[in-house]
RNA sequence: GAGGGAAUAGCUCAAUUGGUUAGAGCAUCGGUCUGUGGCACCGAGGGCUGUGGGUUCAAGUCCCAUUUCCCUCCCCA
């Protein structure tokens, strides 16, 4: 009927997950599932499309119509495939602002979509763990989720030689701008891209980028002053109150107290994207040379629960990609090759033997809890059962052939040590347990 | 959106200036060997050379287009 086949290559920029590739994805989540629960975080989730308009609100228009899927559906709505959770976890929150307890602890494992050219570290369709933390804002709050993130990374084996969390914040950004930089609010907007691009260009070609984006020479001179100076330096060329540097030396004040100094420093060149941060943001960066990249990140929003609802609740959060944390544990070697065992039981069949046998076997396993299969290739020898057997990481055989059963007997065998255990086939559940682990 | 590289068996790669029937290793399957796997030997299957055009007596090889992948930039997390 078709003289053609389809393509069998996932869309661009998404991945099939085959059985290997979801055993690593499936271990760093539930590493991460357990860290942010033992800081007493709840899992939550909403729906994968929302309103075009609740992106569009608060992540800059432009950004939004370029890279967000969205699509207008039967019912003439505007909706769009989510590119990040925050806005939804604000929408949830707002929908139940009454009658919700705050501090609220939320974390989500979702995917999410973004249309991208696909490039190291950056696909169009990506999985995410988001990590929330509501209420007030305040120095606790603040250190939480730092805390959340660097034990977070610091789980998989990594140490502070590995990565650094660099932090800056919002507010005082703006400060220091305008009173020390003396910049304009349009000279500002032309800034906060030059940041970037600092660390990227040779100091000639950026001064160069920064003179034909009209910023005047003394100011290019002041700003490389600001980049050269620390938190404290800064802080005291502000004249007025600083709420931003206030945020920052109280945070810094409370991470030398505790164990999370290793981990963190003050960046000035830290701004991140999102229009909806206010104040403290935070980037992870992987410290190996080859991969000098940021990791993730994340910060606090002042204003977004006020898009849905008129009430004072403050957030702070994070979003951790899978793709770019991938990476960050092949180029340290920090996946152990053990994810790939199977852990469970192959029961082999022989044909003197009638294969209800097997299947009585195979569902006492089950029904206790025991991973099994029953073997089912054609070539029924034993060298090629066991060959199986490991190329399939299965730790235990289950040999009973016509002449164990007929003696009432089972045998176990440990692939691994290759040791034979004969057990009775009446007690076969409650002598197996005593080997298998 | 701009630029560069790549695409041949399931995987990693060969194939002389364009020249017989596109090869090898690994993997898979079968056998040596229906009752004990990592070895060895023998054998088999598997390809419209990404797709579509063009040049030529002749294209995996040259040209054009297209798709996808990788990298860099832009943008941005």
């Amino acid at each position: 009927m078709s003289d053609k086949f389809l393509p069998t290559n996932s869309y661009i920029g998404t991945r099939d997950f085959y059985p290997d590739d979801m055993r690593v994805r499936n271990w760093f989540f539930a590493k991460m599932r357990k860290v942010v629960e033992s800081f007493g975080y709840e899992e939550m989730l909403g729906p994968i499309l929302e309103p075009f308009d609740v992106f569009a609100a608060k992540s800059g228009e432009e950004i939004v119509n370029e890279q967000v899927y969205h699509f207008t559906d039967r019912g003439e709505r505007h909706m769009a495939i989510r590119p990040e959770m925050t806005p939804t976890v604000a929408r949830m929150v707002a929908a139940k602002s009454g009658e919700i307890r705050y501090p609220v602890r939320w974390y989500s494992i979702a995917n999410f979509m973004r249309y991208e050219r696909p490039q190291k570290g950056r696909l169009r369709e990506f999985w995410q763990l988001n990590v929330d933390l509501l209420g007030e804002s305040g120095l606790e709050y603040d250190y939480e989720i730092l805390s959340v993130m660097v034990n977070l990374v610091k789980e998989f084996g990594a140490d502070e030689t590995m990565f650094k969390v660099k932090i800056n914040n919002r507010r005082f950004y703006n400060d220091v701008m305008r009173e020390v930089v003396n910049a304009t609010p349009d000279e500002m907007k032309v800034i906060s891209k030059a940041v970037d691009k600092r660390s990227k260009l040779p100091r000639d070609k950026y001064e160069e980028w920064l003179k034909d984006s009209g910023i005047p020479g003394a100011k290019i001179d002041r700003l490389e002053e600001v980049f050269g100076m620390s938190l404290s330096g800064l802080a005291g060329k502000l004249t007025g109150d600083s709420q931003g540097a206030k945020e920052l030396t109280d945070l810094f004040g409370l991470i030398d107290k505790t164990g999370l100094a290793p981990y963190c420093e003050f960046d000035f060149s830290i701004v991140r994207g999102l229009e909806y941060y206010t104040g403290n943001i935070f980037e992870v960066y992987d410290l190996d040379p080859e991969n000098r990249r940021a990791l993730f990140g994340g910060g606090r929003y002042d204003n977004l629960i006020g898009l849905f609802k008129k009430a004072e609740v403050s957030g702070i959060g994070f979003g951790f990609g899978d793709v770019t944390f991938q990476n960050f544990l092949e180029t340290h070697m920090l996946i152990p090759s053990d994810i790939h065992e199977n852990n469970g039981v192959l029961i082999t069949v022989f044909d003197d033997v009638d294969y209800s046998e097997y299947i009585r076997l195979s569902d006492e396993l089950r029904v206790s809890g025991i991973k099994n299969t029953i073997y089912f290739g054609g070539n029924k020898k034993m060298g090629r059962q066991f060959q199986y057997a490991e190329s399939m990481g299965i730790k235990f055989a289950i040999v009973m052939g016509g002449n164990e059963l007929s003696e009432g007997k089972v045998i176990v065998k440990d692939m691994t040590t290759r040791e034979q255990t004969e057990i009775k086939r009446a007690k076969f559940l409650e002598d197996f347990r005593k080997i298998f682990r």
